[in-house]
DNA sequence: CGGGATGTTGATGGCAGTCAAGCTCGGTGG
DNA sequence: CCACCGAGCTTGACTGCCATCAACATCCCG
């Protein structure tokens, strides 16, 4: 038990995920109950429609959350990083299909157990309803975006997200990054087709406000307002 | 005092509004910083960007929650009606804008005082994260449509989805009911344009799946069967 | 080196957007 | 009572963006 309670004070996200609302001596709580578990690349974490057991946080890794057409067409309504928290308390079915983009480190909750720590921490509760509320904000952007906005604008809109969130700048004063998904989750994130995203790509590196250095996933910022400009053109 | 009580216990939506979770002598708690108050239909609520003060339960009408670009292209995002909760908690701005669409009576809360007494009643607290969670699933839902589906799936679908919240069956088994949002406003609830809209309309009609009684917002669903084929072709 | 996965480029077509005209209906006032 | 008006809706003609289909390039691992 005492392990337990270790392995969570030196967890990676122990100040990132919903635990950063529990102090140290109340992490006991979701320590018994969270179980560590590596996932690989490709896995479906659980299908839209299985029984939902599961609740867990993202210690490292990256996941997708898609919603799909009976005809296979597939729509990426979430990305999730490390500190996010993966799950549905309260749903006995999961309404979504979780899949793992790169192998991912999850600590993982029985569901039942989770939401009876959650009954009985009011704080963890609180996190979870301002994190949920955060996603349901997001959602609903991104729904500007999807039906709004044409291929230009997501993409260069998707990018200047990227570069904010994990863009380093290089000695000359570029954003560097990789796009952290491949072209074809990229088109299901964006609601488009790998082709378009691959020509917007191409007509930026034409347009001199992004280069590709090594070809394929990496990306750097030449002109940060000329993208901004693609991105929402007033 | 007793009279604000007494006013919930005889309010419409007590058994429907978050206001179900409190039992009658907890009611005191939101009664007494709860403020009824009409809005015209065409007023806004609140502009995205705008402090964020309020917080509200719909007792009737219906308002929509908008996202739109800086050159003035909308999505709706949401919509709400009676017994649906209004407003952000513990957000400083309200990032969306929130219009009335029909005259509107809600039951207005002040932000903080409101956040106070989330904190005060678990049950009322437990009961607005499950409700942020269905909005969440629901706008990952819309996330699909807006993403992936074409014109005639996103009207059938919506269709559907009024003929089961609000439809009535006549004495010949159709089902009956009035759109409650304008043309243009079902455009930037599905990510389209008005004329698509009205198109896909017309085409349904003409191919016998619904009837338009009165011209403008009546339908009656002839083929139910073969609405749900437009909605989703395997 | 070879082969499969991933990404790019090109040619073409269709769906939905745009622009414009006409229709319907309720309301208003002469 | 009817003519008029305007908002909301429909219909038509046309255009353009993005999907589709197909070929080719590139990367990565054995």
């Amino acid at each position: 038990m005492v392990d337990a309670r270790q392995r969570c004070l030196d967890c990676l996200v122990r100040d990132t995920a919903l635990c950063a609302s529990m102090a140290d001596d109340e992490l006991v709580a979701l320590s018994t109950i969270g179980r560590r578990r590596i996932f690989d690349s490709g896995q479906i974490l659980s299908w839209s429609g299985d029984a939902n057991m599961l609740c867990a946080n993202v210690v490292s890794g990256a996941l997708k959350v898609t919603a799909s057409t009976p005809d296979g067409r597939e729509q990426i309504v979430g990305l999730l990083f490390p500190g996010d928290f993966v799950g549905q308390p309260f749903a006995e079915e999961t309404p979504l299909t979780i899949g793992v983009l790169t192998q991912s480190d999850l600590c993982i909750f029985p569901r039942d157990r989770f939401e009876r720590t959650l009954g009985e921490h009011p704080k963890l509760e609180r996190v979870l309803l301002q994190r949920t509320i955060a996603s349901l904000n997001d959602a609903r952007e991104r729904m500007l975006t999807l039906g709004r906005r044409n291929a230009q604008e997501r993409v260069a809109g998707f990018l200047l997200e990227l570069a904010d969130r994990m863009g380093v700048r290089d000695d000359k004063g570029h954003v560097h990054f990789d796009i952290p998904i491949s072209r074809g989750e990229t088109a299901d994130f964006l609601g488009l087709t790998i082709e378009t995203v691959s020509r917007q790509l191409t007509r930026l590196k034409a347009a001199g406000t992004i280069a590709l250095p090594k070809a394929g996933r990496s990306i750097e910022v030449l002109d940060r307002a000329a993208l901004e400009a693609c991105a929402s053109p007033d």
